[in-house]
DNA sequence: GAAGATACGGAGGCACCCTCCGCTTAACAA
DNA sequence: TTGTTAAGCGGAGGGTGCCTCCGTATCTTC
């Protein structure tokens, strides 16, 4: 072997599982209880000792980050299963959906976030990349199929999205943003040139080419 | 007299002071300290007792809320000042500016802010609703003179530079701002179609220099 | 199975939160 | 002015949560 100098055990099995317990119970208490809730209560929820969140997260801000973290890659891998749907319209509309449903969870996070965003913007950057990769997957793909204008980056959409559900404080905020995507996203279809959708989903570049 | 039962003193005048004082320390402080700054360091700087603190402001967000609405209504004192400017147009780009400064020196309070409008929506319909007036006094004397389109509301233009600002965490941000909302106002006149500067009719593009 | 690295838990010291109450002071009446 | 009294003041103190530190327990590797 050739990195015997660098050689890295294996994480220990333990460590990993109390890493994954106290993510979970981190993402329940905050969203329960806001940004000021208490780490201990995280500990005591997650079934572990102070001391060992603590080494897995020496700051609040760290438990923040990786809650989050993990919650983005989750959006992202919803978009790489909508991928497969049939209709590639409604998988965008679909995720645009879970996104707001995502916000609307995070009563408590979205605070914490503001905090934190505010001193990592690694952070902020890592989650656009991640966020506007998922988007974009899914709007090329609409766009490949001929059933939406092209012209629509996915920077501009998720700035609407973001936009949209930032005054998720105010009473109905959800049911009018949903309203509000739908009417965009209807904004976004090529226009209804023949008929029914109702059609086999090849997703073929000659078609494309063809219905230009 | 039979307003003798519900006689009011005049209040007092170290209560006065004493508000007054605490309200400049928390700004102070917070601005340094995010919105997780000892309130005991704000009662020192502010040279009173840790309990006179919480007499007048009995909890955290009480507090936030009150330096708030200072700064609010110090917006709206400086828009009623520039209306009796020369120029309407770069009163409302004035306004809009120190606007933006608002926001680029509240680096902790608008965290603070996240977390306040959450639980008080009150707070927030308050200050939309003052400085929707404000921008809206600004915009009609322009629209009056003819110097700016009527079909805006002042809803639309605050919500424009309230979602500009909201990425006010990323790097050069100001500047971005400062730069679109020169171009936001310059979409916002009326087209210079026989206006003063005696120019080409040309089509469009805003080459506007104006520079006086 | 033994050795050694790695992780665990929670006691304890500290900072801050917030309440409570005896003392001080400003406003008002005479 | 002086007296009365409501209003305000300060800060001690009990409580909670933060975070560190280290003796003990457990896992990985050989």
């Amino acid at each position: 072997m050739d990195d015997q100098t660098d050689q890295i055990r294996k994480p220990r099995a333990d460590a990993v599982r109390n890493r994954e317990r106290v993510l979970e119970a981190a993402k329940v208490v905050f969203n329960a209880g806001g940004p000021e809730a208490s780490l201990e209560a995280v500990a005591k929820r997650a079934g572990v000792g102070i001391g060992t969140l603590y080494r897995h997260f020496p700051t609040r801000e760290d438990l923040f980050e990786a809650v989050y973290r993990r919650e983005v890659e989750q959006l992202s891998e919803l978009a790489e299963q909508l991928k497969t749907a049939k209709d590639p319209v409604d998988a965008l509309r679909r995720w645009l959906r879970s996104n707001v449903e995502f916000v609307a969870t995070k009563k408590g996070m979205s605070a914490a976030l503001a905090l934190t965003f505010q001193s990592s913007s690694e952070l902020a950057a890592f989650s656009m990349d991640r966020l506007t990769k998922a988007i974009g997957s899914l709007l090329d793909r609409a766009v490949a199929a001929g059933q939406m204008r092209g012209d629509v980056s996915p920077e501009d959409l998720l700035r609407a999205l973001v936009g949209m559900c930032y005054m998720h404080d105010q009473p109905g905020w959800q049911s009018s943003v949903l309203r509000m995507l739908d009417v965009f996203v209807d904004g976004l279809r090529v226009q209804p040139v023949a008929k029914a959708k109702a059609r086999a989903a090849k997703p073929t570049k000659a078609a494309v080419k063809r219905k230009r």
